[in-house]
DNA sequence: ACAAGGATCCTCT
DNA sequence: GAGGATCCTTGTT
């Protein structure tokens, strides 16, 4: 793990080109380190799929505010959802991380969820979420800064897969079928793999 | 004030 | 592969 967390400058950039660099990014929180293995990437304007669709809201909020922030959620009112906010402060865009791997902290993790874990590996926003004790507190938290919860350098992918978001049917067709899902083609358990074919390089669409 | 829907997960079959 | 859990956010009355 890196000493400086990942600079903002890198997030600071279309929401798809900033999934990319963060694919294999480190989130850290105290001594739990976990390597980010899949995310989705959600854009404004221009995105059907997104939070930010219907204008700002109490909700979505984070979404306008600077690149680096987390923005914190609650889905089907019991998942607990982490987004890094991307682009610039006019735009609304984010990148929700649905898969990491756990590479230190395991016991906290194990608490977390009250129940024994797979192989060290997270698939599911949800189950990412419930790992860090996600709560509404979190929304806003800037994961540019030590400390609390932060993103690091890691190990980016040798090999890439690409394809549809996951559980957006109310967005129109194109941007349902929009390959802005992006993974680890080295990870072992990325979430609704099927879907998913393999990419030379990194998606920047 | 009310109704509808949701960026999911788990437990069955 | 299908369906229920569960409750907050949103848009409408």
């Amino acid at each position: 793990m890196a000493a400086e967390p990942l600079g903002r400058e890198a997030l600071a950039v279309d929401a798809l080109v900033a999934a990319g660099r963060l694919v294999g990014a480190h989130l850290v929180q105290g001594e739990l380190v976990m390597r980010i293995v899949e995310v989705e990437a959600y854009r404004w304007p221009d995105d059907t799929a997104c939070h930010a669709r219907a204008g700002r809201t109490a909700r979505n909020a984070t979404m306008w505010g600077p690149a680096g922030h987390a923005y914190v959620y609650l889905c089907y009112g019991l998942h607990w959802m982490l987004n890094v906010v991307t682009d610039g402060p006019d735009a609304a865009s984010a990148v929700l991380i649905r898969g990491v791997e756990v590479l230190a902290g395991h016991d906290v993790v194990a608490a977390r969820r009250g129940r024994r874990l797979a192989p060290g590996v997270l698939a599911g926003p949800g189950k990412v979420g419930a790992a860090l004790g996600l709560d509404a507190r979190w929304d806003g938290h800037d994961l540019c800064a030590p400390g609390g919860l932060a993103l690091h350098p890691g190990r980016p992918p040798l090999r890439w897969l690409a394809g549809p978001r996951v559980g957006i049917d109310y967005a129109t067709p194109e941007h349902v079928a929009a390959p802005w899902r992006l993974a680890d083609a080295d990870s072992d358990q990325v979430s609704h793999r099927r879907a998913l074919v393999a990419v030379p390089g990194v998606p920047t669409g």
